[in-house]
DNA sequence: GTGCCTCGAGTTCC
DNA sequence: CTCGAGGCAC
């Protein structure tokens, strides 16, 4: 996942909605989308200049635009190709470059991001749910939410323009998904048209499904044909829609309900309620178990009435979906990294089914985590079949969490034994219990081991660590190839067409092996000259593949800050750890120049002033830090680091998406009771306007927020002559802002 | 010190 | 997707 892209549109989701901006596709974000005209006389000019740097770059050798130059040209022309699929061509450079291997579908970014939702499985989880967002928003009224089944099938995304169908995309990772506009153009559930009262952009999110009955009657002709049946109506959907072959999808019995939307140019009503029935109007299948509840209460009778007529509906939900229904309550809530404040999932209680625990292997992860996975003997749960199960960690197998609390009442688990599994959150299968008096006599309890079966170092387990960890580091071939995955995964480098099985087979590849992340980066010219065994004459590349390889590595010279800190893969430092340290510090030197200055001995940080201020950055706590300086510190790392950094150039972190506003860039510090914001809700809207929320007051601090009740903030306030506000103040600074649909 | 809230790191199957 | 745990508010 494109993390940056994510956050920030999860952030400016309501200003979305007004139509106003487009940050699902920041390509294309300052053309009019309304105009085709421009569209292809655009297309066609960034064609040629994509086409000609292709030449310049690899027959000519004389590069004539920069990286970053050449890169950003041509994600324009992807964005825009996306979005005009009628102006899509074979000849375009892109089709050469920009298609994923093995995969005939394009690429569609959604102008607001595909998120996923939180679930929940108990009726407390539904009741903390109604609970938290009352407390975020300090909200005493009637909560009403919409209450509809959730359909297990494919999601996809529609948008119209000017009331025509222009596109179709699968959710894919959320921010990009697979242009499968051929696809839909036959199922009757989805109109072409739109009537007039639509607005000009409707970016329109529903679920694709097959109906039992539907199903039942292509498997039966699946059968009767001699081709392969499909385990289940969802993936039944899922084949159907992407076949290659649109035809093949025109025949197959495909339905859509409609039940959310993305960028609009206008809101539709100011309740989710309303919004469903606008899209009812419009010619869209809504679903008729669709309710309006005040209460968790409410929302639980409405689960149970749906769960007593789920057998009978004719196709398969997993769940019952609740919304807050007043839209500028969702507005306000707003988002976290990947969910909504505003919504929940719950789900109906898993499939569980007996099978036997044939062995348990022992995985090495990129941080040297050795991670028990059982294999099964093979067993069909909720329509898959599963042989693989995660056991967490040694704790897990013995029968107890990491806390020491029994799981399973205290029992392990052994080879030899008959286990219960089933699919949490109806994907990852793990296991719910065993049965001990079918446990074979001579079964032993597990082994954990106490060296890394990769590489056969010690594994250590440090107090309060629920995982035992190899200590071989880079020694270790299972970690070095694991960091390498991380490094070219989505977020990362994100290299098209080096994904985790090339880097697995350049690895091992003795002539031209990729060890460290620099390795990468030399590869075109070590390929180049070395004498034999060329990579375009290997089985699986030949020419264009070779061709497509180094160009998508060579477009990524030009990286983010915060995605080059994130594919470290140091400890602790994820997405948005390197998001923080980017914008913090801007560059790569002012990061070195501070990393540097702190002493390599941990007993001495405490007083430097490099140390104060990394630890100071919200988000970022000793455990961080003292992970980055152990990298960085360390001589084979830093080594390793500096050989990549000669290959790159770093960008800055793109700039926040703030729309001038009034605090974008500020320190505000909230002190005392406020009264119409909670703390969690004044905290997230500043964060969106693009200010920096902090704990105390200093002299970087611009903006007190002083409630009743401020005690010594107030004064060192006074002190630093800091701008103080009371609450209403704030809130009339940032009002014109914050409006929402 | 304790209790949220997120984030990070692990995993499966198609 | 889930679990453990880091970071911070109370």
């Amino acid at each position: 996942m494109p993390p940056k892209l994510l956050i920030s549109i999860g952030r400016q989701g309501a200003k979305v909605q007004n139509g106003t901006n487009d940050q699902g596709a920041p390509d294309a974000a300052n053309f009019d989308l309304a105009n085709a005209e421009d569209a292809s006389a655009q297309i066609a000019r960034l064609r040629s200049i994509v086409a000609a740097a292709n030449i310049a770059y690899h027959q000519n050798d004389a590069p004539d635009l920069s990286d970053a130059e050449y890169d950003a040209l041509k994600r324009r022309l992807i964005a825009l190709e996306a979005r005009y699929p009628e102006l899509a061509s074979a000849a375009s450079p892109t089709a050469q470059v920009g298609a994923a291997p093995n995969d005939g579908f394009g690429k569609i970014t959604h102008a607001v991001a595909m998120l996923s939702l939180e679930n929940a499985f108990a009726a407390e989880d539904v009741t903390d749910f109604e609970a938290r967002i009352r407390s975020f928003l300090s909200f005493g009224g009637d909560l009403a939410f919409t209450a509809e089944p959730k359909i297990d099938g494919l999601s996809l995304s529609l948008r119209y323009e000017n009331r025509r169908l222009v596109s179709a995309a699968t959710r894919g990772d959320g921010a990009v998904g697979e242009n499968v506009t051929a696809n839909v153009a036959h199922i009757a559930d989805i109109p072409q048209i739109l009537p007039a009262q639509a607005p000009d952009l409707v970016e329109l999110r529903g679920e694709v499904y097959m109906s039992h009955a539907d199903f039942a009657a292509l498997n039966a002709r699946q059968a009767q044909a001699g081709e392969k049946t499909f385990a289940n109506p969802r993936n039944a959907a899922a084949g159907s829609l992407r076949q290659l072959d649109a035809s093949i999808t025109a025949a197959r019995p495909l339905r859509f309900f409609a039940y959310a939307w993305g960028a609009l140019s206008a809101p539709l009503a100011g309740t989710q309620s309303g919004a469903i029935e606008k899209l009812a109007e419009f010619g869209f299948v809504t679903n008729a178990l669709t309710k309006i509840c005040h209460s968790p209460d409410d929302l639980l009778a409405h689960y149970a009435q749906i769960e007593m007529q789920r057998a009978d509906l004719g196709y398969d939900i997993d769940g019952v979906v609740y919304k807050v229904n007043d839209l500028s309550l969702q507005a306000r809530l707003g988002f976290r990294a990947t969910t909504p404040r505003w919504a929940i999932a719950h789900k109906f209680p898993a499939e569980l089914a007996w099978t036997h625990l044939l062995a348990i292997d022992i995985q090495v992860g990129r941080t040297g985590a050795l991670s028990p996975v059982a294999r099964l003997a093979p067993v069909t749960v909720g329509g898959v079949v599963v042989s693989n199960a995660t056991l967490h960690n040694e704790d897990y197998i013995a029968g107890r969490s990491s806390r020491g609390e029994p799981i399973r009442d205290g029992r392990d688990l052994r080879v030899g034994d008959w286990v219960q599994v089933y699919r949490a959150g109806d994907v990852i299968p793990k296991i719910n219990d065993v049965d001990l008096p079918r446990r074979p006599a001579d079964a032993m309890p597990y082994q954990f081991p106490e060296t890394c079966p990769e590489c056969g170092s010690p594994a250590h387990r440090e107090a309060g660590d629920s995982v035992r960890r190899c200590t071989g580091g880079l020694i270790c071939p299972a970690q070095a190839v694991e960091r390498l995955k991380h490094f070219v995964a989505r977020g990362a480098f994100d290299i098209e067409g080096l994904g985790a099985k090339q880097i697995e087979m350049f690895f091992h590849d003795p002539l031209l092996s990729i060890k460290t992340p620099a390795d990468i980066f030399t590869l075109a010219q070590r390929d180049a000259a070395s004498p034999l065994q060329k990579l375009k004459n290997r089985e699986g590349f030949g020419e264009t593949s070779t061709a497509k390889l180094f160009a998508a590595i060579d477009a990524r010279r030009a990286i983010g800050l915060d995605r080059l800190i994130f594919a470290l893969g140091i400890r602790h430092a994820g997405e948005v750890a390197g998001s923080l340290l980017a914008y913090h510090y801007g560059t790569w030197p002012a990061l070195m120049t501070a990393l540097d200055a702190i002493p390599a001995d941990p007993e001495l940080r405490a007083g430097n002033a490099e140390w104060a201020e990394l630890t100071a950055i919200d988000g970022v706590g000793a455990v961080l830090a003292n992970s980055l300086l152990d990298t960085f510190q360390n001589p084979t790392e830093r080594a390793a680091i500096d050989a990549l950094i000669v290959h790159l150039h770093i960008q800055p972190p793109p700039a926040r998406q703030t729309d001038g506003s009034p605090v974008a860039g500020k320190t505000v510090v909230f002190t005392g009771t406020l009264e119409k914001l909670s703390r969690a809700e004044a905290k997230a809207q500043a964060e969106r306007l693009g200010a920096k929320v902090a704990g105390s007051v200093s002299a970087k601090t611009d903006i007190l927020v002083a409630g009743p009740g401020a005690g010594s903030k107030l004064k060192d306030a006074e002190k630093h002559g800091v701008q103080v506000l009371d609450e209403d103040a704030w809130i009339a600074l940032i009002a014109p802002k914050t409006t929402l649909p």
